[in-house]
RNA sequence: GCGCCGGUAGCUCAGUGGAUAGAGCGGCUGCCUUCUAAGCAGCGGGUCGCAGGUUCGAUCCCUGCCCGGCGCGCCA
């Protein structure tokens, strides 16, 4: 029994009871079910009955007899008692408990998947670097929350497209051209230019591969650099991206936007909308009717388009292709963009409350020799996606970055992380899989197999039941971590079930000692160490880190 | 000035209105002649920033204040 069915279990007691005329209120959909911290308090426990007795109109102790009273009749539920103020403590029949090993490994991989957003399909869109360098720390987080959250968005039946917007168009792509030039040339980088070394090695890419470029003038050659440069470095960008294990749906140039008109065609939208004014011969919108702290140029005075002109038309691209829910991932450099991404959602027609989601991640520091590592893309000081998982390996880096709330900034200590102890928490959980994984073997070289059935009622050993508690946790973690967008939930769930096996594994043996023959409870256990297996790699798995079978 | 985020154990952080607020690290003490000791057990450690309010019940919700980070261009 997951703690999913006992909370049905608890409606269905609540509707019996109304129905019987024990209780006169609305039985509530769902209910929350918890695992108590104190054992003595049962299996799960319920404020089902404090949160009723308003509505019944009767002392919460009374609500809870009358639906303990019904619950105690269903199947699997050994004992219900009413404690403090009205609590339900449940405790499971040994078996029902026992049974959950079968449900995790007949479900093994959709183990924790649900249909809580089935049908919302959701364009997220993260990282989104500009192509005038390579990805660099600052982007890196959302790299690795950006990626674990698409996969807990899907284990939740959503239809998630993964989108990297892609700013080839615009005066940043004219200063990084500039760069090129001036670099191929041996002149000095332009004052607003870019400075990293790899300015100098893609330019000198560039002339290799195009060694007539010299003979062009100043127009064509920088035309030539824009276009090879951006290529070049967006290749790279996917590359370092794809080697940290990120890989994106749609990579969306903001310069198809441009050539097909789509601006042109937002602002007419936006015209027809009446939410467009004019003034000092640019092209506003009122942005600050909805709530925005100044209004925004679409197209400026000398008849350029803004970068916010692009943002409207993508939105608008967004819309168009279908998706019903935008969320959008941005550093907290940028939160300044919530109020206006909203407003254009409200200038298009549409409620920002269902269809934009802006995510704000705080800040990535690094730290090396206690000292704070600067970061500048100008100054060419950069320390690179790549440079971190050359450091630190990607399992590293994607489980430090992805294991806190997005809204508490980090400091990644590099000496930290490039030693390798368990000061990583990473390691605590994959070495609870890599343990399994050894126990595994071990049992199939003793030709020992868990069989087609087992008795769940023998695992009735507090670490047992500890063990089978805290899987059976796993589908609403996920589900949790879905719906607030927060990852982390899962690494956090996984630190605390590996510590549950490690505890287990001591107090619990699972293959026989020496020369005796394998038992019924070596079956049952052995069913038990398999689903807690498939839920460690289920998670490593939601977050893109890697479950070893070897340590 | 306005806005967003944070303030919980010595440190780094969990904790979407419930019972005695948790974990890891660090400190101290134990446990490997049989499944991986990268593990386990135990000890010590707290005015949940401060003050009010809502509630049967607040670390969590509301208001004000204090401290820290970030942001407020016809830049991208």
């Amino acid at each position: 029994m997951t703690p999913a069915d006992l909370g049905d279990a608890i409606v269905a007691a609540v509707r019996a009871a109304v129905a019987a005329g024990e209780l006169s209120v609305e039985a509530p959909e769902t209910t929350l079910v918890e695992r108590p911290k104190n054992r003595d308090h049962g299996d799960y426990a319920t404020n089902v009955a404090l949160q009723l007795a308003k509505a019944a109109g009767r002392p919460p102790r009374e609500v809870a007899e009358v639906i303990a009273g019904r619950l105690r009749d269903t199947t699997g539920v050994q004992a219900v008692e009413v404690a403090g103020p009205g609590f339900l403590n449940i405790t499971l029949a040994a078996s029902a408990q026992g049974e959950l090993a079968r449900t995790i490994v007949a479900a093994g991989a959709d183990y924790g998947r649900s249909d809580s957003l089935v049908k919302q399909r959701i364009n997220l869109e993260f990282v989104s670097a500009n192509p005038t360098g390579p990805v660099h720390i600052g982007a890196v987080r959302w790299a690795a929350v950006g990626d674990a959250l698409g996969r807990v968005l899907s284990a939740a039946g959503a239809d998630v497209t993964r989108e990297y917007y892609f700013n080839d168009a615009g005066s940043q792509i004219e200063r990084f051209a500039r760069s090129l030039l001036a670099a191929a040339r041996g002149e000095e980088i332009p004052e607003d230019g870019y400075a990293g070394e790899y300015i100098g090695e893609i330019a000198a890419a560039i002339v290799a591969a195009h060694p007539d470029v010299t003979a062009l003038d100043d127009a064509e050659a920088l035309e030539l650099f824009r276009v090879e440069g951006v290529e070049r470095m967006f290749a790279e960008i996917k590359s370092s991206l794809a080697d940290f294990g990120v890989v994106f749906d749609v990579y969306f140039n903001e310069k198809s936007l441009h050539d097909k008109g789509e601006l042109h065609a937002a602002l007419g939208r936006l015209t027809e909308q009446r939410e467009v004014f004019e003034e000092a011969g640019a092209i506003w919108l009122r942005t600050t009717r909805y709530g925005d702290d100044k209004d925004r140029v679409i197209r400026k005075s000398d008849g350029e388009w803004t970068y916010f002109a692009a943002d409207c038309a993508y939105y608008l691209d967004k819309r168009e292709r279908g998706f019903d829910r935008c969320i959008y991932m941005l550093g907290a450099d940028h939160h300044g963009y919530v109020g206006r991404l909203r407003a254009i959602a409200s200038c298009f027609g549409d409620d920002p409350d269902r269809t934009i989601e802006v995510l704000i991640g705080q800040m990535v520091n690094l730290v090396k020799d206690g000292e704070p590592v600067r970061m500048s893309k100008r100054a060419g000081n950069v320390v690179l996606l790549a440079d971190l998982v050359e450091a630190i390996g990607v399992d590293a880096a994607r489980y430090a970055l992805a294991r806190y709330s997005s809204d508490s900034p980090i400091d990644i200590d590099l000496d930290l992380w490039t030693r390798q102890t368990n000061d990583n928490p990473v390691f605590y959980v994959q070495y609870a899989h890599a343990r399994i994984s050894s126990l595994l073997r071990n049992a199939a070289d003793l030709g020992i197999s868990r069989g087609d059935e087992f008795d769940g009622s023998l695992l009735a050993e507090p670490r047992e039941g500890d063990l089978l508690a805290s899987l059976g946790e796993f589908p609403r973690i996920v589900a949790s971590a879905a719906e607030l967008r927060e990852p982390h939930r899962i690494a956090r769930y996984l630190e605390d079930l590996a510590g549950t096996y490690h505890r287990f594994y001591d107090a619990c043996r699972v293959l026989p000692m020496g020369d005796d023959p394998p038992t019924d409870l070596t079956r049952a256990r052995l069913w038990l160490v398999e689903a807690t297996r498939i839920v460690l790699a289920g998670g490593l798995g939601l977050l893109g880190v890697a479950a070893p079978e070897r340590m």
